[in-house]
DNA sequence: GTGGCGTCC
DNA sequence: CAGAGGGACGCCACT
């Protein structure tokens, strides 16, 4: 307060002394240009002092309002600098009372006491062992368990500290025989209006703020059998967070919020962060102490930066929502409590503000950080108390989490931590190589259309086409919009020079925004390579995303885009490995069908589009043409994407009875797969559901909608995600035990990306030749299905190169 | 924030 | 008769 208001007399000050000083120049330019505009016209000074000429009356004017918008931009500046000041000499002033708080506690008061005034401020030289108290502080610990009337954990304190038990005054109840939560009655009615946690019915939320507290809550956090931990950060980019606070939940409605670095004028005195992860160190890395998180593995980055091994990640709420519904579109913590505990939770935005205005988290207040943190933790545990049950009940769901989804999650860490080399020289050398192609077709298409126009702009382009030159419209776009997509503009090249002009101003502007533009700027700092985030809990089939940036998109298909994988390196001494399945979602629908042909065609290790090809088109194997081997493939894929005759025609650019033709021709052919293909219709439709080979499932409930367009997406769902699932499952299943040989031995190879069939890694050249051995064995072994699974592996001095 | 387009498997 | 290819992420223009 006092030196708020202080600093607010003292830019009343400034901005006193700022318009006299304004007003002065004003005055002395005035006389100044009076003098100089009397020599000048020779008329008298006094006149010109005085003049009525309206326009030099006007000039003068708008000197001085400038004059006054300069002083006023001082004033504002200097405004801007004094807070900042102020702020500074308030921390320091802080910072020497707690230090002199601690000098002359020392003299009075026990060690465990005199860490409750540690600030933030005031570093101390302290051990983390001096933060547990010996012997604890036995009533003191017993009273915060009969606080948190948690019976069980009560004993625990007792037994631990060995003190004799003794009956509270009030019997405290077990968190069982609780009445019931608000939470029970919320069930799994999704209609039904979320409800705040009432307080302090359902709650006790601690802060801890001394170094009993923490003693007497790290005995807690021991002992107890699962406990609900989240970390508060200053980032969402895993690489830069830093740790603010940290959240545990013991039972429903018992939490505590413990703040370490919340740094702001005023701020409360709070244990050091150094000190605390110190001492939680050993919990945290230990395998046997289990913890549930909601994304765990963005705790397990953060803590990560301070050197600690987060182990025992048991229960990931976040993937118990997603393993019993990946048709959910979130499943991030808020969604999830109020689809299924009916619970608005506190949201991020509502402690930190969004937009502009957002906030990092350290300077939250810690009241309100508290609360919002505490509730996460609080939410987890309930969350996961409400979602393994109903997982439990279907026994290959919860195989699905033990041996895929929980297993990956220190796997996807590592790789993700690891990061992968770019060469940024490249890039940038490439952009510029780009930009200079651009410029000369865009120069040339404005030419072609007769004036300028935004050559990136769909719309202004669909003028230019359509309605300027007139040239037939071939596509739609979904709203009934003339199209200029690639397939359109191909269409038109033969008519006009333009749209082949735009084909490759498109591909190259995709290029060099996208990749060699965007790539270098994602660079860590730190480490110097880039750090890219898999999402487990995203796409419906159970295949991983990437994101910030997507290294699952990295071009291949045409010559210009290969390019872009050159600058993906391996560290000196290096060589990147990547392996690759082959075919294997057909491998995976053969097994499905359990089509003799297909079967046979992947049990002889035949080229499957040939061998397809050979049987739809009625010739020998060497008599395949390329281009019927190009039409086998599209036919291949279609049928993983469950694809109509109409489309197959649009594809391969014939007739539709043709194609038509084609489709009965593979049909009867390979009667397995249209029969597995019925089936599956079936199953979608009597279950709801659809199935991968190792019990992932996928719901449909549009399979019965009324609606057609609905209804067929949904069916192609179904024809699609068993094999889409399946191969999604089984590289999952590949990583982790690559991941398991990798820490085993000591060859210091590292998986560094995955693109869905594909392992990339960046591996020591002395033991390329071993690693490339195992890691082909160790994918190909990762089901066990009715056809072989093959892999292919390549390395190189780069990821062009290792194709 | 939405639509259009384009990159990958 | 209309609509007729699964799953992602990201950039740009436009509102």
């Amino acid at each position: 307060m006092r030196s708020q208001s202080g600093a607010k007399r003292s830019s009343a000050r400034l901005f006193g002394s700022m318009t006299g000083i304004a007003a002065i120049l004003a005055i002395v330019y005035w006389l100044i240009e009076s003098y100089a505009h009397a020599r000048f016209t020779g008329t008298p000074f006094i006149d010109n002092l005085f003049t009525k000429d309206l326009s030099l009356i006007g000039e003068r004017f708008a000197f001085l309002v400038i004059m006054i918008a300069f002083a006023g931009f001082y004033v504002s500046a200097a405004w801007r600098e004094k807070v900042k000041v102020d702020r500074v000499a308030r921390a320091d002033e802080i910072k020497g009372k707690v230090g002199e708080k601690l000098r002359d506690n020392l003299q009075q008061i026990p060690l465990s006491k005199q860490l409750a005034t540690i600030h933030v401020n005031v570093p101390l030289k302290l051990k983390p062992e001096d933060l547990v108290p010996a012997p604890p502080d036995v009533v003191a610990l017993k009273k915060l368990a009969e606080a948190l009337e948690i019976r069980s954990l009560l004993r625990v304190v007792e037994e631990t500290t060995g003190a004799a038990a003794e009956a509270p005054a009030t019997e405290a109840k077990d968190v069982a025989e609780q009445p019931a939560l608000i939470t029970g009655e919320a069930g799994d009615d999704a209609s039904a209006p979320p409800v705040r946690l009432p307080d302090p019915v359902t709650r006790h939320y601690e802060t801890i703020f001394t170094a009993e507290q923490f003693a007497a809550w790290l005995i807690l956090i021991e002992n107890a059998e699962l406990v609900a931990f989240d970390t508060e950060t200053t980032s969402l980019n895993y690489m830069e967070a830093e740790i603010v606070g940290l959240s545990f939940g013991l039972a429903e409605g018992r939490a505590a919020y413990l703040p370490v670095a919340h740094r702001y004028v005023g701020a409360p005195e709070q244990l050091d962060r150094g000190v605390v992860l110190a001492r939680l160190k050993p919990w945290l890395e230990n395998a046997d102490a289990q913890k549930v998180g909601h994304h765990l593995k963005y705790d397990a980055h953060v803590l990560a930066n301070y050197g600690i091994r987060l182990a025992g990640m048991r229960y990931d709420s976040m993937l118990e929502s997603y393993v019993l519904d990946s048709t959910a579109t979130r499943h991030d913590m808020d969604s999830v409590a109020r689809k299924y505990l009916g619970l608005d939770t506190i949201h991020f935005e509502d402690v930190a503000g969004k937009g502009a205005k957002q906030i990092t988290f350290d300077q939250v207040s810690v009241e309100k950080a508290a609360e919002y943190a505490a509730e996460d933790a609080d939410i987890t545990l309930r969350l996961h108390h409400a979602l393994w049950p109903k997982l439990e009940a279907i026994p290959g769901l919860t195989r699905l989490y033990d041996t895929i989804e929980q297993p990956l999650v220190p796997v996807l860490t590592r790789m993700e931590e690891t990061g992968v080399l770019v060469d940024t020289r490249l890039l940038r050398a490439m952009s510029g190589e780009f930009a200079g192609k651009m410029a000369a077709l865009e120069k040339e298409a404005h030419n072609e259309a007769g004036h300028p126009f935004n050559i990136s702009s769909p719309k202004q382009l669909q003028e230019v086409l359509y309605n300027e030159l007139k040239l037939p419209v071939t596509q739609y776009t979904p709203t009934k919009q003339p199209s200029t997509n690639e397939d359109a503009l191909a269409e038109l090249a033969d008519q006009h020079r333009l749209p082949q002009l735009i084909l490759d101003y498109r591909s190259l502007s995709k290029l060099k925004s996208t990749y060699t533009d965007k790539l270098p700027e994602q660079v860590c700092a730190r480490t110097g390579r880039i750090h890219t985030s898999y999402h487990q809990a995203v796409a419906a089939t159970g295949r991983l995303s990437s994101s910030d940036p997507n290294l699952q998109n990295i071009p291949i298909r045409t010559a210009e885009g290969r390019r872009i994988r050159q600058a993906f390196i391996p560290k000196p001494g290096c060589t990147l490995l990547a392996a690759d399945y082959s075919q294997i979602e057909l491998r995976i629908m053969a097994h499905l069908s359990e089509d003799e042909g297909l079967l046979k065609a992947f049990a002889e290790d035949r080229d499957v589009h040939q061998a397809t090809a050979a049987e739809v088109f009625g010739v020998a194997l060497e008599d395949v043409t390329t281009d019927q081997r190009r039409s086998a493939k599209a036919i291949n894929f279609g049928l993983i994407y469950g694809m109509s005759a109409f489309g197959l025609a649009r594809q391969l650019g014939i007739a539709r009875d043709e194609a038509q033709k084609y489709v009965e021709l593979y049909f009867a052919r390979y009667p397995g797969v249209k029969a597995y293909m019925d089936r599956t219709r079936t199953q979608a439709r009597e279950q709801g559901y659809v199935e991968t080979v190792f019990g992932r499932r996928l719901y449909l409930p549009d399979i019965q909608a009324r609606q057609q367009s609905r209804r067929q997406y949904a069916e192609r769902s179904a024809i699609n995600a068993p094999m889409q699932g399946t191969a999604a499952d089984i590289i999952k299943k590949a990583m982790i035990s690559v991941d398991h040989w990798l820490l085993q031995g000591s060859t210091g190879a590292e998986i560094i990306m995955q693109v869905h069939d594909e392992l990339v890694l960046e591996v020591p050249t002395p033991v390329l030749a071993a690693v490339q051995q195992n890691v082909t064995r160790l994918m190909a072994a990762a089901a066990d299905l009715r056809v072989p699974l093959k892999v292919d592996a390549g390395h190189g001095a780069n990821w062009d190169e290792a194709h």
